[in-house]
DNA sequence: TTGTACGCGTTATCAA
DNA sequence: TTGATAACGCGTACAA
């Protein structure tokens, strides 16, 4: 039926005897246009089910009302609401959003982009891989000239808008929040990649401890991916080798997971023994037993910010100096940290 | 730089006194062009750094080079791996895939068809939602004339390709299990929904029983959403109407999980008094305590199922009659239910 | 207020 | 083997 054949604005201008350009202004509501013209267009529109044909339309106006989002992992909770808060932004403004993820390697991450620049999205919101080092395949992103926003995982030293959380200041949270249910010796989790928000978080560490006059000892502080199974193993080796310490600030909920296991596996009581507090709020901190303390990251504020950073962008001109915006986040006190009931 | 203008087949043309067919030909590797000529419209092209524009040759062709994928919840750990395997297939098809969700409403899941069509993608892929009753709008892609693909929850008279697991296994498997630790009272979570899945896993559960000789007792079976808040009301009323069961299996691990807090803190051992499947095999079932037994669904190769009947059906005519692809899951045992170990 | 004419970048058809 | 032309569907100067 509806296969036969694409309604354009020729067919609905032949109908009424005008042209295609007087059809394409009563539909786009060109005010140069009679009242009385545009509602028989309109009406013929629908008499004829025409859709515009976004593909001709982007090509003559450069615009694909589409938005490339890249993320690591699209089935970690915070990135998933990001999702959410993006479209939630999009979907008033009429674009659509499309997402990929990188799978946290960069290789992955270029093609990504790569494809974005292929389908001409309008603007690119990227949170970076891990295993992202050159910044090249972004840069040619902004070359490209359409706007690009960085989220979560921030590269200061790029020309372009970044959303972020304090990390700083929740690391800084979790940490006092462990010294003031009265633990001395804790450990630091945090990863070996030079990401920004690692390093921020074991600042606000370091910093609270500092403040409340507790030594610093670096060797609590490991580092490895944020899995779970890197968890376990930071567990284990801080029980085999002895090491005395009763709480752990885990930079990644799914570590924070992992040394839980092990030492409830041991025997060790938590929070009476070891205080845990992790990052992120995934929502399985909430279902294990004890449930684990995190650091609620706002994920669905992050994505709606970032979506407005870039319809600010669309607006104004690219020559404005990029915007970095930052986003309180909260310690969420659970069973895991909190001994003092 | 970058920016000065868009590089087209016109500038390629012009620098080698050629014309832009030979351009185009050559880049698309026509046979009837010379290796010389071809040779130089490559290297003309690199040195230039031309973009192919995908939407011009999506204008002329009619073929964006996209598929929408749509699912009711990406951060559903099912339903993010099924994006993973059908990006795989999409991948080296130079697919595109874009995703999104309809969180479990039909309204959403009208506007991003729509947005689908609109964007002219060239199939759809998706899982609806909950709450869908009417199936017009999948109606609407069929006569538009592209692939559509549905899978997982299934609509069976609609005229498409399908793919399900065998949801009838998975709850026979699961049921037939619990009666083989000694179960006699077992308890069934499905939801009120109209779908095909949860009556699969239903009659499952409903064969299993007869066919071990246990009786069927509907007073068991109890409905509701799939969420964690629905299991855990489940479980209260139960233990308040002093309902006599010593087994769950629940079409839900979000529900299973509920049912098992409150379980857990009235004092009931899991398995020993009440054993407990789930369905689906959330990441998060191996982290609780006990962990949880649940029915794999193997997303991603149902993933990558559909993709490929995607382009299967991309090529073929679409005169084919619809496939219906099934998928065997399977079972995997945790400690919630094993009893012997 | 509406029409004319052209171009966005690519590719298929026909001709040479 | 290559060139010329038209067309995909829409939007916009310019003209009337």
């Amino acid at each position: 039926m509806n296969k036969s054949k694409k309604v354009t604005i020729h067919d609905i201008a032949k109908r009424l005897n005008v042209t295609a350009s007087t059809v394409s202004r009563s539909l786009n509501n060109n005010p140069r246009i009679s009242d009385k013209t545009k509602k028989r267009v309109l009406k013929m529109a629908k008499e004829l089910n025409y859709k515009p044909n976004s593909i001709a339309s982007a090509l003559r106006n450069g615009k694909t009302q589409i938005i490339g989002l890249l993320v690591p992992l699209i089935d970690r909770a915070f990135f998933s609401s990001i999702v959410r808060g993006v479209e939630q932004v999009a979907e008033g403004f009429n674009y659509h959003v499309i997402v990929s993820q990188s799978y946290e390697n960069l290789e992955n991450e270029k093609k990504a982009l790569k494809a974005f620049l292929n389908t001409q999205v309008d603007g690119v919101l990227v949170s970076i891989s891990k295993t992202t080092t050159d910044i090249s395949h972004l840069q040619d992103v902004v070359e490209s000239g359409i706007p690009l926003i960085l989220f979560d995982r921030s590269i200061p030293q790029l020309q372009a808008d970044q959303v972020v959380i304090d990390d700083y200041q929740g690391g800084y949270e979790a940490t006092t929040h462990l010294i003031e249910q009265g633990c001395k010796r804790i450990v630091h989790f945090t990863t070996g990649r030079d990401l920004s928000i690692y390093k921020e978080r074991y600042r606000g560490y370091a910093d609270a401890l500092a403040y409340h006059g507790v030594a610093l000892d670096e060797s609590l502080v490991l580092s490895a991916n944020s899995q779970l199974e890197d968890g376990r193993k930071h567990a284990e080796n801080l029980l085999k080798n002895n090491i005395d310490f009763d709480a752990i600030f885990s930079a990644s909920d799914f570590c924070a997971l992992g040394a839980m296991q092990v030492l409830k596996e041991n025997g060790i009581k938590i929070p009476e023994e070891v205080a845990i507090v992790g990052f992120s709020n995934e929502p399985f901190t909430s279902f294990t037993e004890p449930s684990i303390s995190s650091v609620n990251q706002y994920p669905i504020e992050m994505g709606k910010t970032v979506a407005n950073l870039f319809f600010d962008a669309l607006n104004t001109g690219k020559d404005v100096l990029p915007k970095k915006t930052v986003i309180q986040p909260k310690l969420i006190i659970r069973e895991s940290s909190l001994r003092n009931k």
